[in-house]
DNA sequence: TGAAATGTTGGGGCG
DNA sequence: ACGCCCCAACATTTC
């Protein structure tokens, strides 16, 4: 009677359904790396992963029961492991993207067909999409309706030993993966910033704890450490929304600005699940043929951080050097992309898939949607965000772009998100020749402005 | 989870 | 003293 527990976006021991219902006899922890589903981890997820493989593997190694790292179609990985270890029983955490679902069902079914027992559980969600009456277009209503069900379950607590399989498996290693990159070695940002695993993930939320209050006000502030930063760990599920939610509550009384962040991510997941073509169709049809630009060299200069306009170039190196942007950034830099430039979000989607350690399907499609103006509850398209000004309201010292964009950090204050309109002077005096050290905007603001107007106006003429 | 254009108001300079 | 104009400052509308 020995269970195998597939672990997957459920990289953690404590308040873990499956693990907890496997626990009660001997178990098989394992982990399969499946290349065969659409969406595979970009870059830094794979970075990630890795290093909460690494992480995992040592704490249920602890606990007496070592994880196998299989590569392979779970399906074909599932069965042959079954037979190693004579696997009478197989549990996991539902996924709810929709090739997952998809693929989840297949393997449960084929399963049960040998005859084992199959249990799946949520483990990632404060209310699974099917409980809900019905689907919502609209965020506050869905937000309503979350907070209508009331504080989530309480967290489960980890295993405090588990008994191993008796009969020994193979598992492959980290390394055979080749998750990080070798040559070049770009992680050393992400090293510096994150501490993937449970435990980092613990520590996360103790930091955030502290200054969860403020909350509300700071997180505006990409200079200032007004966010969680949960997001990774988060997705790898290497602390639940269950538990987000209680350690914030027991500790913040005024917590629902955060609060209400946990359920737009609730939302997306949602949003994917009722729509499986999210990620790459935009969910208003009137969008469909939308005439976005065609523009290798102003995408390039996107990805780099080296439009011109400060406040963009600083988020977007701070992705590229650290696979993680401030919120507030993220809508500057993905707003600049899809109006300023005319590129298609898909785009942008692609690129922050590739990049961002806290990469999710359902976060990254929705939101850039949202941005877009194409997606549910969207950005009107009239929304046009100046980055001149969003820099000046939300960076007004400067810190953020200094620190990102070390190349203009002697200009003043006056001039720091707009350094065009800098007197020659005070550019030489800062030490730099626009178009050479810095560039000189790759578009001009009020331009580019009324060329997005033009273009989204149409849209809206056809769609009466 | 905007920005810009347009409209309104009221204090103060000035003839 | 009075009316006129200017223009911040704020409010409203429009994109």
């Amino acid at each position: 009677m020995t269970t195998l527990i597939w672990f997957r976006q459920d990289l953690r021991l404590t308040d873990n359904p499956a693990l907890t219902a496997a626990a009660h006899g001997p178990v098989l922890p394992v982990f399969i790396l499946d290349d065969t589903l659409p969406w595979s981890p970009g870059a830094a997820s794979r970075w990630w992963l890795h290093e909460s493989l690494a992480s995992l593997g040592r704490d249920l190694a602890r606990l007496g029961a070592p994880l196998v790292l299989r590569r392979g179609p779970s399906l074909q990985v599932l069965e042959d492991l079954v037979a190693e270890a004579g696997i009478t029983r197989v549990v996991w955490n539902r996924l709810y993207e929709p090739a997952a679902v998809e693929r989840g069902t297949e393997i449960k079914a084929s399963l049960k067909t040998r005859g084992l027992s199959v249990d799946s559980y949520n483990a990632s969600c404060l209310v699974e999409p099917w409980h809900l009456a019905r689907p919502y277009q609209v965020f506050s209503p869905f937000w309503r309706t979350i907070q209508e069900w009331g504080e989530p379950p309480r967290p489960l607590p980890p295993p405090s030993r588990l008994e191993a399989a008796a009969a020994a498996v193979s598992s492959q290693t980290l390394a055979d993966w080749k998750l990080q990159p070798s040559a070049p070695d770009w992680a050393t940002g992400l090293r510096d910033t994150w501490t993937p695993g449970e435990a980092g993930a613990a520590e996360r939320i103790d930091t955030f704890c502290e200054i969860a209050a403020a909350y509300g006000r700071a997180r505006d502030f990409p200079g200032e450490e007004g966010t969680s930063r949960l997001s990774p760990h988060l997705h790898f599920g290497e602390v639940s929304p269950r538990q987000v939610w209680h350690s914030i509550r027991a500790r913040v009384p005024e917590a629902d600005a955060f609060l209400r962040e946990l359920a737009w991510r609730e939302f997306s997941i949602h949003l994917l699940h009722r729509t499986p073509s999210l990620p790459e169709q935009p969910l208003r049809d009137a969008f469909a043929d939308f005439p976005w630009r065609r523009d290798a060299a102003q995408l390039r200069a996107w990805q780099r951080g080296q439009t011109g306009y400060p406040i963009v170039d600083a988020g977007m190196r701070q992705l590229w050097h650290t696979g993680w942007m401030h919120n507030r950034v993220r809508m500057i830099v993905a707003s600049f992309l899809v109006k300023h430039l005319l590129l298609p979000w898909q785009q942008g989607e692609a690129w922050f898939w590739d990049t961002l350690v806290d990469a999710d399907l359902a976060n990254n499609a929705a939101n850039w949607q949202w941005v877009a103006g194409c997606g549910a509850d969207a950005a009107p398209y009239f929304r046009i965000f100046n980055p001149v000004l969003q820099g000046e309201k939300f960076d007004a010292a400067g810190a953020y772009v200094r620190h990102w964009v070390p190349e203009i950090a002697a200009l003043p204050d006056a001039v720091l998100h707009k350094p065009w309109q800098a007197s020659d002077a005070v550019l030489d005096k800062a030490g730099i020749r626009l178009g050479d050290t810095y560039p000189r905007p790759i578009v001009d603001h009020a331009a580019a402005r009324a060329r997005a107007l033009a273009a989204f106006h149409e849209l809206k003429v056809k769609a009466a």
